[in-house]
DNA sequence: CAGGAAGTCAAGCATTGCTAGGATGCAGTC
DNA sequence: GACTGCATCCTAGCAATGCTTGACTTCCTG
């Protein structure tokens, strides 16, 4: 009979994902720190060696939650740029949905771009999810623009060091909203004719 | 006679430098990972228990190391502002510089701005070094803007973004030269008339 | 009804950060 | 010069960590 051997598989991916989703759970409540193997296989109530069963280490579990997070990053910005009222507000509506995503769910920023992970970002094993997300930046910008890929690159780095500043309270965390109005206010500029900032 | 306690004095204060350099050493040549208390007690050839004489603990020691190191890079930016040929190039020098920072010491930046650490930046326990680093860049704006402090966080939000994503190979390092000069660039420039880069 | 594959767990290993307790040696005192 | 007091240092150990081993159970297959 294959039809249990289907159930089983069934039931094994489904505690793949208990193991996935009780790891965030327990980072989100308690931060990485506190995610071990022991509290993590008490959680989905089997024991240590069923975990790595189903994944190489601990680092592979938090990188599997990091792959979840470049899902939902990816159709939050998605949504975000498509809400937005005209398309010269997308790049504003797709920042703030960035901000709002590492500032909700903290602890899955962090396995998502702070940890130490092993994974690979040259590019054939780069998580699809990831680059979509990236693209929702890129596609804020004018296509003619052969730049836009770099500007894209520029923007998700400042949001990501706001981001990661502002959570470790580096930068007052208030001004938050001050910084991103710069920020797309800057990069939706033409280039300098004369400075204005500069001293 | 006190002349012998004030050589302890001067004896312990050097073995004090000698645990974070070692520290800092290790770290740079193996990773942050591999700086384990007992490596790092047998590297300045003590046992572990004089290390927390000397430090609460490891999280301490890796605190001390990221003090010296935003008095190093407060240095390091001041005398790339000061020796920018003229004042409208500051902004593009010290941008380079920290860049430079955290590329040529990564294990550094890391204890600096990534390791999870209990340094408080709120306002009183602030390192005035790492103050120091951040009004180099406030400096590099006009005094009578009174944004420019604000523009200094974004600023180096951006940097940080930019250093930390190219380090962990999220974006290509190779472009960081191009992403600088954008940078710089839409933050000389004065606010949008009309849009150029959004779609 | 055997044989074997899959699944599970209790127990253990090496390494981690950190600490307790005793040994050693150097001051100052009688 | 012997003795006390104090500071310094190290050996040894603890609890917790990530990970692995070996045996036991279960249940399909021939």
């Amino acid at each position: 009979m294959s039809g249990i051997n289907e159930r089983r598989e069934r039931e094994r991916a489904h505690r793949h994902q208990l193991i996935i989703t009780a790891a965030r759970d327990l980072a989100e409540t308690e931060g990485w720190e506190a995610v071990t193997t022991r509290r993590l296989a008490e959680r989905v109530e089997y024991s240590q060696p069923v975990l790595y069963s189903h994944f190489n280490g601990k680092d592979a579990i938090v990188s599997a939650v990091a792959i979840d997070g470049f899902g939902e990053l990816a159709t939050h910005l998605r949504r975000a740029r498509l809400a937005a009222p005209e398309p010269g507000q997308a790049l504003r509506a797709v920042c703030r949905a960035y901000l709002d995503f590492a500032t909700e769910r903290p602890a899955l920023y962090q396995a998502m771009f702070v940890l130490p992970t092993n994974l690979s970002f040259g590019s054939p094993e780069t998580p699809p999810a990831l680059r979509a997300g990236f693209d929702e930046f890129v596609n804020c910008f004018d296509p003619a623009d052969e730049r836009r890929e770099l500007i894209a690159e520029v923007t998700w780095s400042a949001l990501h060091g706001m981001a990661v500043l502002s959570d470790s309270g580096r930068i007052p965390p208030a001004s938050q909203d001050a910084r991103l109005d710069f920020l797309v206010t800057q990069f939706t500029a033409p280039p300098a004719g004369q400075p204005r900032n500069e001293r």
